[in-house]
DNA sequence: GATGAATGAGCCTTCATTCAT
DNA sequence: GATGAATGAAGGCTCATTCAT
């Protein structure tokens, strides 16, 4: 869209209009980016607005309200989650340890595990407590993925002879999951991104030692 | 806590002067409320203030400004937390699966784990990613937990023939605890406080079988 | 006004192409009933344009600035009410008495005294007392008015033995056709048009009781 | 209230604290003269607290919101009207023409009757039709303000031999009072006061012959 | 002509902080 | 020590105006 029009500020040429979705979404990275750099409290539209490099008359007049603005990057957190482990799923083999494979690896993909991702869910997850809207958005996607992740499971166990609730296994690995993403925010010196995939490998493996080793899955899953 | 920490609003039992120390407790209790009921990124002096039932003036007399009332806060709840499983370690007979035993079932304790704590943990959680400094004040703490329990479980995997590095080990039964306790924040309906228990169990003894099972430490630890 | 006026939102009946006079004029209309459901204070240029079913920028392409399309609205209406009475006169026999009564009828003329008129003026009165420019609209309108009231108040005295200065019989009876006017837009449950009009030729046979009764002229009038 | 303690700004001394009622009517005075000067539509906050010599912030400290401020300002001249009026009628005898006589020069008194207030009425006459929160606050007093210039028309009928409905009588005077009001400020070279005073006079005389001139109540009544 | 995205000034409001009492 | 009125900086929001398409 020609590099006439760019009003630039440093950043590659940017167009004066976009569409409705497009400049959206523009935003929506904006204010994923503004939460992780400056936390939940300290947004301000202005921030999200310089960042993207916009005026931030503009945040209002395409989301009415923070408030909005807010509610709706978290929900399409939520829902960029919930495609990409759906999405991974569906491209495992259908058998219950490399389905439990890709659930794990899912979480560990780059596009959704980027830095500024993980700090945002956090800042999320510390002011939901307070906000049902917010726990409104999210609850349904983790239902839906505990269940996922719990059908695994009980499928797992039908296959082995493990002494586990597969509810029990389930919870674990699901909060371990959620934990090691904790660790790369918040540790000062954080382990890397390979040993916590091997961390959650170990945890599945403790629960379902013939399907799993702290490697990965075993060659007879 | 205990008496000096009294809250009323207004009512004849407060008293007018109290010490120094007994005022700032009251009031970082107020703090601990206030978070818990309107999220961090909402909570201001006149709440804090309101919920102690006294005056405005008075939060910053005593801790000059907001950001050291909510510095100390975080200090305190962190201080209490490693109280308590300092604590509950040195009671606890010293063998490595009763040690484990003490450091899961303090996590537990109801003086720490009521929900207005648990949902300020949280908040402080979810600001702590962008705030040095509140990273500051929990890192030591946290190191300190986490040495603790990888000694634990280093001794537990010198006394068994267990197949996992105990530092794995150690991570997950960490991330465990952590998990179950955000899950009693953010789940619309969270599992009672005895399944939170037996999950933890489930995980020490998935690593640990000889040591654990899900139902608390083997008679032979 | 007329057939120019069309009013839809979208519909296909919208010409896409109007004449630039009748493009004013609809927005003008729309002005006027903007003005009279949200009051002046709250009328913006985007509460006009949707009301007209335009774009917004359309408005700012007609009138330039919002201070002009308010004040052009005001000389519109100013200079309608002006048209209005200046024709009943016209028509009406030139007799003093037969005059006042086509001046008096005039005002409640139900093109010009509708709801939506009635209260467009009402809150320009309101601003007009600190907007020079908007006195200056109506001042010489109204100046012209009372003239014409005066010079007709004159001649029914010199008609008949009156005791009143026709100065302060003008100014009664033109304060007395404002006041049902401003009765029929602020009281709660205003009382009927013709109600009004039986008030306002009781003012007139008041002062002038061989020409008027509260019915209306006298047939000696 | 010592010089000591001021902060001028020009304006004589002005204490550092005052209650808050009087605050609150300070606030309002201020709020009356800006309205006065620069209308309802552009009376801002900052406007108000400048006059009067204020911080911005201490008028939401005070009233909450503009909204309020506003309406609170209403509701203040409007029972400043009404109890100027009861009280002039309570002062004067209690025979119906100088009970009217009363009524009159009530609505002349200095004090109600500055180009001041005379400007805020207009203000809020002007945005009362499109809201019914303002129409409510002034509905009931005038309500009894009628009822009571009604009562006084009636008792005048009863004795003299009028030819007129005492409701139309009394609605006439009302208007005629309302419509040198508005005189006073809208007109370009307004008449005087003293000549506004003989205009109402004349009102009355020309339905109560017997009981008023154009310069006031006979001598027999 | 017409549209609506984009801008930015100005306003209301909140709230941490100060300070006279 | 304690109170609460007062201040002023900063943020969210509105909206008149501009302008690329």
């Amino acid at each position: 869209m020609g590099e006439a029009a760019v009003k630039s500020k440093g950043e590659p040429s940017q167009p004066r209009k976009l569409s409705r979705a497009a400049r959206r979404q523009q935003l929506i990275e904006a204010t994923i980016e503004t939460i992780a750099e400056r936390g939940y409290a300290r947004t301000t539209l202005t921030d999200v607005a310089n960042r993207a490099g916009l005026s931030h008359g503009l945040v209002n007049f395409h989301f009415e309200t923070k408030e909005r603005l807010l509610t709706e990057t978290l929900m399409f957190l939520s829902e960029e989650y919930r495609a990409n482990w759906v999405a991974a799923l569906a491209a495992a083999p259908d058998t219950p340890a490399l389905q439990l494979d890709a659930l794990i690896r899912a979480d560990f993909n780059p596009e959704i595990c980027t830095p500024a991702r993980l700090a945002a869910w956090c800042a999320y997850w510390g002011e939901a407590q307070c906000r049902p809207l917010y726990q409104e958005q999210c609850g349904s996607n983790d239902d839906a993925y505990f269940r996922a992740m719990l059908d695994i499971c009980e499928r797992l166990a039908a296959e082995g002879r493990y002494r586990y609730n597969p509810t029990l296994a389930a919870r674990v690995l699901r909060v371990t999951l959620e934990g090691v993403w904790l660790d790369m925010m918040t540790m000062n010196s954080p382990y890397s991104r390979a040993e916590a995939l091997t961390t959650v490998y170990a945890c599945a493996a403790a629960f379902f030692p013939d399907h799993f080793t702290q490697d990965g899955p075993t060659a007879a899953a």
